[in-house]
DNA sequence: CGTCTCCTTGAGGTTGGTCAAACCAGGTGG
DNA sequence: CCACCTGGTTTGACCAACCTCAAGGAGACG
């Protein structure tokens, strides 16, 4: 239930907001020195996941939220039939479990798609802290925000663009959130599966599979199993117009 | 740009949460007495907007949280090329707003779709407030969680149902939400045109139509224009199978 | 080398989109 | 009161996009 360190890494007891390279994109993005001193208290522990483990399940009860530190995640919906819906994937620097504050149960599940390190933040603790310290309290407001216009950026897509436009927009979107973390040049590495690619977009398989061939064939993109890189990144972004 | 009170009605200049009905179901959810009363402090003006007028449109700067006092809203998303899509539909007792936190502008517009009141909250004083009232505080973050919930739910729909499942889980919600408010029965109206249902569906106008008529055919439903009873809820309940 | 999983490709079927016309309710004005 | 107009809705015929089913390929791993 605890950390599960992977071989030859011992993970600190104490998080290190100061020194983490994630620090501009994260929940610490505005706080000072003393503040973030006072949240890396607060972040008890960190935890590894390894891929493929969730990390927490829809239906378990709500304590914390995570900062994904390094790694890769995806979250998903299902309905009691047995449907289930990738609704995001997360990278580096962003949180999870935000849905589970409304109800105290999560909604969603998280499982990691490569052996990922979380920090843990207790979220009546993190409540507490934040209305002590209005950088921090306005710093988790922008993230709950944002989450919700990144859903309505997913809601256009789905509602009104076609196979490839969404295609076209899903590998911008990971270019450009890949870029801002330091990314260098237009080549990245796909962590999910078509599968999980086809569920978020609302496409099947074999479709995800068949835009990728049209979209290299015309030259936009070159696909290599996982390893994707934008050739006509201009091109690319007028089939996707306008969607994050 | 202030209040525009239609004939005979006189708004009050201070809110009244302490006698307003929806108090369960909005904001004050949680608070005391004596919390309500310093939130009521806070809403300054409640503000008239005519059926078709903008509350709020994407990209103007953000200011306030508004509280659906009566009346009925749409949220709409725009991408550049024009392209709009319907985010969701609001009525009493809920939220509009809560997407501007994160940028500081709008990033959808919030339209009445029939004359309507909202409690206007400047967001900086009610964050001010919130830091010192852990109700509000706790409240704040349930709205803006569920927002996020209500989303996945949302994406769930359009990724992964039907046209007739879509209809029907966006029927069965609709009328759970009246139903809650007071609503009796198995009848309610469509505030919004077919044209809104299907943009908030990812269907067009004409498939909505057919699939209203398909599931009348069969007895589900009694469609009579925007009046909806719903006759066989257990059936329904079915087809939408596990979407809120 | 065999097996497993994931991905690609092909043929054919369905759903929902497109285009066009008719319909209907409500409002206006004669 | 009726004729007319308007905007929203319904209906039909046809078509394209995407799904389904099925088979084959390509890496990864023991």
């Amino acid at each position: 239930m605890t950390s599960n360190p992977p071989p030859l890494q011992i993970h600190a007891l104490k998080a290190a907001c100061a020194t983490c390279s994630l620090r501009e994109l994260c929940l610490p993005m505005d706080l000072s020195e003393d503040e973030i001193d006072r949240l890396e208290d607060l972040i008890g522990q960190r935890r590894w996941i390894r891929q493929g483990q969730e990390l927490f399940g829809a239906g378990e009860s709500f304590h914390a939220l995570y900062a994904v530190r390094s790694g890769f995640f995806k979250t998903c919906v299902g309905s009691e039939d047995g449907r289930e819906q990738v609704t995001g994937f997360q990278m580096a620097g962003e949180l999870l479990g935000l849905d589970g504050i409304g109800s105290g149960r999560h909604e969603v599940s998280a499982v990691a798609l490569e052996d990922s390190q979380v920090c843990v933040m207790p979220f009546d603790e993190l409540e507490e802290m934040a209305a002590g310290m209005p950088h921090l309290q306005r710093s988790l407001h922008r993230f709950l925000s944002r989450e919700i216009v990144r859903d309505h950026g997913t809601l256009l897509m789905l509602g009104s663009l076609r196979a490839d436009e969404r295609v076209a927009a899903f590998l911008l979107g990971l270019l450009r959130r890949l870029q801002r973390r330091g990314q260098r040049g237009d080549e990245f590495v796909l962590r999910m599966s078509r599968e999980e690619i086809g569920s978020y977009l609302g496409l099947k398989i074999e479709t995800v599979s068949r835009v990728f061939g049209r979209l290299q064939a015309e030259g936009l993109l070159e696909v290599k199993l996982k390893q994707i890189r934008v050739l006509e990144g201009e091109r690319l972004r007028q089939l996707a117009e306008g969607c994050s």
